[in-house]
RNA sequence: UCGGGGAUCGUCCAACGGCAGGACUCCAGAUUCUGGCUCUGGAUAUCUAGGUUCGAAUCCUAGUCCCCGAACCA
């Protein structure tokens, strides 16, 4: 894991989360501010449980959450929602904060647990059960399954539905207590077997398991279940609006059952949205704990994931991911979001924000005949045409140089302005220069070098007597080059819907990473940092390895390409 | 067959009884020392059927389709 180091942000800019836009949910707070309810208060919370690192489809649970509350002068708490030991972990923890923090948000002193709420959860508990509101069970799992009914029939009542409450109480203090084996009890709320809704079937809210929890240790060997530890967190935190994904939109009534039954602080407005969906993505926490445990990809960071750690590690900025979020709005609405939108929008923030540099990813060597052996010229090359104020740097230009093979095409194809016997293009910064010669392996007939001349008259890039060219390649000098390595990453899956079928596995793409190790890029990219941003010059967008780049040995991971629309050309018959 | 929710361009979001709009995608063009960026133009939508109304995406009625729900998970 690469700790927050923000290395994307210029001098100028501010990391400062932009306003959110409106969507209902702010609609139904900036209404509930009008009406004077909730004594005029929001505060939300983003309610996390540490199983598992977070990804894109909690940034936009973050920004709804934090955003709502800084649009409207309110707070956000981070709390950790960890009533179930055997699946969290502290590693998930430190992640999740580091994450949160990195997309921009601040909870400032309010990092909060669920876990931290264990006596105080208890003690409700044991008024539930003297208010003959809850009630133990001593039935078995499959028997309360059985009696709880389906969809089409009702539920029945449990043979200890109607307990004497001091009976329930004596029990569940003895299930805490630890007398009784895993599974022997449960607390159930008493509510209505009968009801439509299976959340109100006296759904369980205390079970016994004797596991170790990552912070409480070994002081409870019963834990709490989400639906009723989730509204009583909510309560004690103070929040006003709590907001969470549309599959528990019919847990809601049990939510304000709890509340309803417990002198609570508060009692919360839970607001329901739809979560994220991303074509050509998979966003459920089981998969990519699957693609993660098999190994399908190299640990939660992999740039391919998306995960904010794979997505910082690729290269995403933090603005990116905030404009992304604000851009898809917010509704009640299932659907998939295209991922293009969010290519666009990385396109768009890097554009304006990453240094232009040149990167030859497959060298071809080219000699430049009438270029004195051992002499150089250096060349002012902008490091962001759109934003002169950011400078320029000398690069090197030599006898022997490289350029990409792609821009070098024995038999050139209609509306081909690159590179080809006879033809002339510039060298971007640098000069004109002409191919009077292809030398081509004997044994391949692979080209192998381009022999060229150069215009002297060009320097800079313009021709003295003002004719043009169409073409204009990115290049390096081969003697001061720096090797690298480079990694292309591409979506992970090649299929628009990956849940689909019966085993999302099967469509990964398997050329979602290539590793080039031959590449040659200018000198001046010696000295970059880990997590560092470029433009390589009509690549694409480019990121120094947060993990695995040093001086004496470069290694770029590719962001996203920039738009091809020769490829289209190209491509067409 | 039960309960809850949702249906607007290919995709996401707006329009809250008064000209269906924006963004992405796609197509065409201009510009360009990045076949990038930028700019211009174009294509494409109110689930269906009735009703209320001067006027309906919006209100009413009846359908249709989609999603979620039967963990001692969250």
């Amino acid at each position: 894991m690469s700790a927050v180091d923000d290395k994307s942000k210029t001098g100028d800019e501010t990391s400062a989360p932009s306003i959110a836009a409106p969507n209902f949910v702010n609609e139904i707070i900036e209404e509930d501010l009008r009406a004077g309810r909730r004594g005029g208060q929001v505060h939300t919370r983003f309610p996390p449980e540490p199983n598992g690192y977070l990804h894109i489809g909690h940034a936009k649970s973050i920004c709804l959450n934090f955003g709502a509350a800084t649009k409207f002068g309110g707070l956000c708490n981070l709390r950790f929602d960890d009533t179930n030991p055997t699946t969290e972990d502290p590693e998930y923890v430190a992640s999740i904060q580091n994450d949160v923090r990195w997309l921009g948000f601040d909870w400032q002193d309010r990092l909060f647990y669920a876990s931290d709420y264990f006596d105080k959860l208890y003690a409700y508990a044991e008024q539930l059960i003297e208010s003959d509101k809850a009630y133990v069970d001593s039935q078995t799992q499959e028997q309360i399954a059985a009696e709880r009914g389906d969809f089409y029939r009702p539920g029945q009542d449990s043979p200890f539905r109607n307990r004497p409450s001091a009976e329930s109480l004596a029990l569940f203090r003895r299930m805490r207590a630890g007398e009784f084996d895993d599974g022997a009890h449960v607390l159930r709320a008493k509510i209505d077997m009968r009801s439509g809704n299976l959340n109100l079937r006296d759904p369980v809210l205390y079970r016994i398991k004797r596991a170790h929890h990552y912070r409480s240790g070994d002081t409870w060997c019963i834990y709490p279940m989400y639906d009723y530890a989730h509204c009583i967190s909510d309560a004690l935190e103070g929040i006003t609006h709590s907001v969470c994904t549309l599959e528990f939109e019919d847990h809601r009534p049990l939510y304000d059952w709890c509340l309803d039954q417990l002198p609570v602080p508060c009692h919360p407005q839970q607001i329901e949205f739809a979560r994220l969906n991303l074509s050509y993505t998979v966003l459920s926490k089981r998969k990519l704990l699957q693609l993660v445990d098999d190994k399908l990809v190299d640990g939660w960071d992999d740039p391919r994931m998306p995960t904010l750690a794979g997505l910082r590690r690729r290269g995403y900025t933090p603005e990116a991911i905030r404009a992304f979020c604000e851009r898809i709005g917010v509704s009640k609405r299932d659907g998939v979001v295209d991922v293009s939108l969010l290519e666009y929008i990385l396109r768009e923030d890097l554009n304006a924000r990453a240094a232009r540099v040149m990167a030859v990813l497959r060298p071809l060597r080219v000699v430049i005949e009438n270029f004195p052996e051992g002499a150089i010229e250096w060349f002012d090359a902008q490091n962001h045409p759109e934003h002169p104020e950011q400078g320029s740097r000398k690069v090197p230009f030599s006898r022997v140089l490289y350029i990409e093979q792609d821009d070098f095409r024995e038999e050139p194809p209609k509306k081909w302005f690159r590179l080809t016997r006879g033809a002339e293009v510039r060298l971007r910064y640098a000069c004109l220069i002409r191919c009077n010669d292809i030398v081509k392996d004997p044994q391949t007939g692979e080209v192998t070098e381009l022999r060229c001349t150069w215009d002297p008259q060009s320097r800079g890039g313009t021709a003295s007597d003002g004719r043009k060219v169409k073409g204009t390649l990115h290049w390096v000098s081969a003697a001061h080059a720096r090797d690298a390595e480079v990694r292309l990453y591409d979506r992970l899956f090649s299929q628009e819907n990956p849940n689909d079928g019966d085993d999302f596995r099967r469509f990964i793409n398997p050329a979602s990473l290539s590793v080039l190790r031959e590449c040659k890029v200018e000198p001046h990219l010696g000295t970059s940092q880990p997590g560092d941003l470029f433009q390589f010059e009509r690549l694409g967008y480019f990121c120094a390895d947060a993990s695995e780049h040093q001086a004496s040995k470069l290694i770029f991971n590719r962001t996203i390409e920039l738009r091809d629309s020769w490829a289209k050309i190209d491509g067409k018959p």
